[in-house]
RNA sequence: GCGGUCGUGGUGAAGUGGUUAACACAUCAGAUUGUGGCUCUGACACUCGAGGGUUCGAUUCCCUUCGAUCGCCCCA
């Protein structure tokens, strides 16, 4: 039998699991310091969820979703992505109803999709995001992406660029959809069948096709920027001036076309050149999306966010690493020794010591001696059968290798008293 | 979904169509019978990923499969 884990998944090991609690407390400090709150939604919803959301012509949506039916006969998916549910969960706690604007919330943990896994690609990874929701405004938008490029730059990931474009408001992407279609209609059959189908359901879409990328119907293909209506081209060119009064470095693409169809307005990536990337250089993406409230039943109601994926996030960033160690390994030798061992571990721990003893009567000293290493400790304590007649231990201090008989209740005061005396080095 | 590369002990990694499968690190034991980090000695691969084929003989060659990894595509 197999029981190997699954395809594009990973264990976090302890050692790696250190570096992952750094980063999301670094990630949770930043979003305290921008006043985002943590949410946190199921990680599974109703298909129908991300069927909305990201539009069914999504890559995303029609073939990387893990979905299957409950034994309800309800259709299942997990999320592949963090926004959906947000809004889904913000519709349905009618958070939209809270007096203070905007609503921010952040989240992190793990998404689903199924992709051939690479460098920087896995079936079940972790994304952190924020959305903002309720308000319209530039600033908002500014306010977001720096956000993104502070975490970025607080651990210490250089090489990382802003990549953003506009989409337009709904007359804006109305316009340009509608030049789009007749652009590509009478040609096509000269398209490949993805973009058939696109031309009826998402005609923007087929700018993003790989198959197609060298016809030259897309180089002469109506571009979005030529049909932003004066709003839209206004509030883009405010967003940035402010992004220039930030002094944040950011480069216009008007081929940047997010890959799920909620955005309008404000999108962008940001993306580094880091060769441990792999192929992946987008480190982050997001945009605004002022229709998917309504779309989720819920009033009218703008929002802006961004995601990214921290596996990526943590190949390049600076993690500070902690040196661990322990108070205190209780070396122990015979039954009795492990039994008293056992006893003293307890009130150390209890007491707030970090304690290891050992607990197999075969092993010797030395070997025991190599635990008290591998585990960077500060104080050993010997228990052997002698200790347990006298009812006094011997402490070894590790650094500077004096040992001494301390009587069994006076242990504790005696390691509390040695503690703050040498550094864990 | 499509391609490339790889799969030998706990780990890293040599190697050959023939049977004792190097070496290093780690681990354990002993020298040192209750005091480590050095040294020395010893132990440690009964599917060389799995299945099939060619062969007198395969870990080595061929096919298949599974897994890992990288890329295309797409994204985070």
């Amino acid at each position: 039998m197999n029981y190997q884990k699954q395809k594009g998944t990973v264990d976090i090991l302890p050692e790696e699991g250190k570096k992952w609690q750094y980063v999301e407390q670094v990630l949770r400090t930043i979003a305290g310091v921008y006043n985002f709150k943590e949410i946190r939604t199921p990680m599974f919803e109703a298909t129908e969820v991300f069927n909305r959301a990201a539009g069914e012509t999504s890559d995303m949506v029609s073939k990387e979703m893990y979905t299957f039916n409950d034994k309800g006969e309800r259709s299942i998916t997990l999320r592949p992505e963090g926004t959906a549910g947000v809004v889904r969960a913000y519709v349905e706690n009618k958070q939209f109803a809270l007096p203070e604007t905007p609503n921010k919330y952040y989240y992190m943990g793990p998404m689903f999709r199924y992709e051939r896994p690479q460098k920087g690609r896995q079936r079940q990874f972790n994304q952190f995001g924020v959305e903002a929701l309720g308000v319209e405004s530039p600033t908002l938008d500014v306010e977001v992406i720096a956000m993104a490029v502070t975490i970025f730059e607080s651990l210490g990931i250089k090489d990382v660029s802003v990549v953003i474009n506009t989409l337009g408001d709904q007359m804006s992407r109305a316009s340009h959809k509608e030049a789009l279609i007749n652009h590509f209609k009478p040609h096509i059959d000269e398209l490949c069948s993805d973009c058939k189908t696109r031309l009826e359901k998402n005609p923007l879409r087929i700018l993003d096709c790989k198959v197609d990328r060298n016809n030259p119907l897309m180089a002469s293909a109506p571009k979005t920027i030529d049909y932003l209506t004066d709003e839209a081209k206004s509030y883009f060119e405010e967003v940035c001036e402010l992004l220039d009064s930030l002094e944040i470095k950011y480069v216009v693409d008007s081929n940047l076309v997010r890959g799920l169809d909620y955005y309008s307005h404000t999108v962008f990536e940001v993306i580094s050149s880091d060769e441990r990337l792999g192929a992946q250089s987008t480190l982050c993406g997001g945009g605004r999306y002022n229709g998917l409230v309504k779309e989720f039943g819920g009033p009218e109601t703008p929002g802006i966010g961004f995601a990214f994926g921290m596996e990526r996030l943590m190949m390049v960033a600076d993690i500070e690493e902690e040196v661990e160690g322990l108070d205190a390994y209780i070396m122990t030798a015979g039954k009795d020794g492990a039994n008293l061992g056992l006893q003293i571990a307890t009130m150390l721990r209890v007491n707030g010591l970090s304690v290891e003893m050992n607990h197999q009567e075969t092993r010797s000293f030395k070997s025991q001696f190599k635990s008290v290493d591998r585990n960077n400790t500060h104080f050993v304590i010997i228990v052997g059968q002698d200790e347990v007649d006298k009812e006094a231990v011997q402490i070894k201090c590790v650094h500077d290798k004096e040992q001494q008989e301390v009587k069994l209740e006076n242990i504790l005061e005696f390691i509390e008293n040695h503690l703050g005396g040498h550094d864990h080095e």
